[in-house]
Order: C-alpha cells, then structure tokens, then sequence
DNA sequence: CGGGATGTTGATGGCAGTCAAGCTCGGTGG
DNA sequence: CCACCGAGCTTGACTGCCATCAACATCCCG
C-alpha cells in the first residue's frame, strides 16, 4: 500500500493529472484502485458499444477518441494526451471508440471504484467537471471548424494549435515541431481527406509560410503571421 | 422566502432541471439565489467573451449557443429547451454567445452564489457533471455529422431527433411536428446553407418520405424507414 | 535491396455554396 | 376588402471546393 502511494508520488503525471486535485495524504484512495498498464500502438482501449469498464489517467503516450458512421466513415472527437483523463464515468456504455495513436502508459481505475472514489473526494469531482466543462468547451470550439470552415482553415488553424501547444524556438526564432498524428488521422480529425490536407501542406510550403524540413511530419514555421492569416481571414 | 421556495415547489421543471437533484427542504439554497426573467425572442443573453456573470435554467422556450468566426460564419453548438441548464460555472469570460430563440423564461442565478451552492450540494454538483458529460457526448456525436456526414444525411438524421423528441402521432400513425426553428438557424445547426436545407426537404417531400402541411416549419413523417435510410445509409 | 506503409501529385467530377429571381403568407393600412 | 409590403422560404442556374480515383514518390525495416 505505501508502494503503491509512493509510486504515485513519483507519477509523471502527478501535477497535471485529475490527481493533482489531492492532497499527499489523499492519494491512497486513488492510488489502491489505480493499476498501471501499457497499451500498444494501434490497440483499440474500448469500442463504441462496450460494456463500460474503465476509467484511467493517461500517464504518457497519445490515444484518440473517435465517432464513425455504420458505413465506416470516421471523425476523431477528441486527443488525449498525458495527464487528460479516459473514460466515461456513470455511463454503462462506450458511447465513442478509443484507440492507441502510440504506445501509451495508462494508469487504470474501475469504473465503479471510480465514481465511489468521486463521491468521497468533492474536490476530485469539482476537478473532473471543470475539465469535462473545458472539454465541452474545446468540442464546441471545433464544432465550428468542422460545420464552418475551409480546408485552408482547417490545416492553418490545426498547425497553430500545435505550435502552440508542443513546438519550440530554434536559433533563428522558427518554431519547430512534430505533427503527431498521421496524415489519415489528421484529416479524420479536421474532417478532410489525406489528399485534402497533403496538399494545403504543399500549398503553404509553396507560399513560404511553413518548411517541411524532413518531409513527412516535422513541420517549421516560417512566417507565423501569415499562418494566423490562412488560419482566420478577417 | 418560504415564498421563494414555494415558488419553486411549483415550478413547470422543477423535476426535469438541476433542481430535482435537490429534496424539497434543500431548495431554499437554490430558490434564495434565483431570480426568474422573461427574455424575448432575438434578444441576446451573453455575447462570446463577454464577462461570465450568470447560470439559470431555462423553465419555457428555446435558446441557442453560437460560435462564430470573425467574419461572421456562425454555428449553432447547442439548443436549450425547458430544463436545461445555461451557462459556465468556473469560466470568467464566456466562451460563447447566447441567444434567444423564442421568448424564454430563465431561472437565474449569479453565478458566484451558483458555485457557491454547488460547493454546499454535492448532489447538485454530482448532476452538473452528469449533464456536462451527456452534453460532451451530444457535441461529439455532432462532430461527426459536421465533419463526416452529407446534406441529406444531415437534415434527415435532424428530421429524425425532432420526432422523437417532440413528435405526435395523428389518427393515420403518422408522426407530426414543427420545426422550431427557422430554415437559417436550421442551416447554422447542421453546418449547411439555407438553400441547401431547403432543397433537402423538397426532396424527401419528392420522394414522399415527409409531407410538409402548411409549408415552412411543419413537418409529417410518411415513411419513417426510408427518413431513417436516408440519415444513415448502411 | 525489396516491399509495404505512408505521403504527394495530378486529373476529373459531384455536391453543396453562391447569386439571383420568384413564391408564400401574415400583417398593415388605405 | 384588397393592395401592398417584407420576411422567410423555395427554386433555378452556375461555380468552385473538395472528394474520388489513380499514379507516383518516399520512407522505413527487414
């Protein structure tokens, strides 16, 4: 038991996770019921449809949540990435599918213990609802990307938001980074096709506001301005 | 104040709004607070980054939730019928823009008393959440028809919810109901054009799946198993 | 090196947006 | 009572964006 408290004293995510709404002394009652576990790349966590089992804190890795249509048309809802939390408590279904971008370490609650624990803890739940409202809030955001918006709009927003979430300066002052997705996973996210964003890609390396630097999914901002531009015609 | 709590004792959605989490002799907390108003039809409850100052729950009519782009390109993110909740604990700027859709009676609280209170009423919070995560999953649910889903499949799969949602059967076991809102705010829901809507509409009259009575906003499903092939063709 | 997965580029077509005209209906005032 | 008006809706003609289909390039691992 105090393995298991220290463990998640150590925990990478202990700060940014749901836990970090708990004092020290608190973290037992997470901490008895949490095990760790690492999912593969490409592994499916749950299936829209399952029995609802689990919620976890993703501790390092990425995991996407996705919709899809019966004929097999996707939309990727959601990101996660470490410190979000998975799952649905209260629910007895899945209602989305969750899948394994890359290999990911998720520390795992059951569901049920989950909520018990919920109730015991107000601030762990004051927690969750203010993430479940930021989530709301991000969903809504994206609402309008997907009803409203342009190809070129799409991708320019979605570098953006990647520069700004996980990119970093170099000497020259250019912000490099990763996509971290695919490009298949990408147009499932921005609702386009692979086609579409490869060539909105081109398009802005063309125009001088993005380089590609090793072809494929390192990106290096050039010209932020314009890309704010493409992002969100005034 | 007994007068207050009677008031809410009596209150059309006392059991369908936040309040039927609370017993009877805990609805003071929430009846102290409230303050009702009727809004007219247009009028604009908060605009998008506007400072967050109320939560209310709506007792009769219908709201909207926007999102817009700068130049004026809008998506309609949520609509509020009687029992909903409106609004953002936690949030000091509101993110989106609220409207009026039909004249509206709202139950309104400031919203640092509403925290407050939610604090005091774990079971209030415990509802809260639960509805923030059903509204989570409405929106995703969402994404994928505004990312994934075309223009037939969007409007009938819209014609469908109506039905169920506020739909009657007439003497023939057909279904009828009234659109509740306009062809615009229709077009801003699904992510289409007005014209679109339209023409989507005179085709399923076409094809004799809906019949459209009065013309404009009522609505008869003749054949719910060909709407229901045209929302999700398999 | 070879082969499969991933990404790019090109040609083409269709769906939905745009622009414009006409229709319907309720309301108003002469 | 009817002519007029305007908002909301429908219909038509046309355009353009993005999906589709197909070929090719590139990367990665054995």
């Amino acid at each position: 038991m105090v393995d298991a408290r220290q463990r998640c004293l150590d925990c990478l995510v202990r700060d940014t996770a749901l836990c970090a709404s708990m004092a020290d002394d608190e973290l037992v009652a997470l901490s008895t019921i949490g095990r760790r576990r690492i999912f593969d790349s490409g592994q499916i966590l749950s299936w829209s449809g399952d029995a609802n089992m689990l919620c976890a804190n993703v501790v390092s890795g990425a995991l996407k949540v996705t919709a899809s249509t019966p004929d097999g048309r996707e939309q990727i809802v959601g990101l996660l990435f470490p410190g979000d939390f998975v799952g649905q408590p209260f629910a007895e279904e899945t209602p989305l599918t969750i899948g394994v971008l890359t290999q990911s370490d998720l520390c795992i609650f059951p569901r049920d213990r989950f909520e018990r624990t919920l109730g015991e803890h107000p601030k762990l739940e004051r927690v969750l609802l203010q993430r479940t409202i930021a989530s709301l809030n991000d969903a809504r955001e994206r609402m309008l990307t997907l009803g409203r918006r342009n190809a070129q709009e799409r991708v320019a927003g979605f570098l953006l938001e990647l520069a700004d979430r996980m990119g970093v300066r170099d000497d020259k002052g250019h912000v490099h980074f990763d996509i971290p997705i695919s490009r298949g996973e990408t147009a499932d996210f921005l609702g386009l096709t692979i086609e579409t964003v490869s060539r909105q890609l081109t398009r802005l390396k063309a125009a001088g506001t993005i380089a590609l630097p090793k072809a494929g999914r390192s990106i290096e901002v050039l010209d932020r301005a314009a890309l704010e531009a493409c992002a969100s015609p005034d």
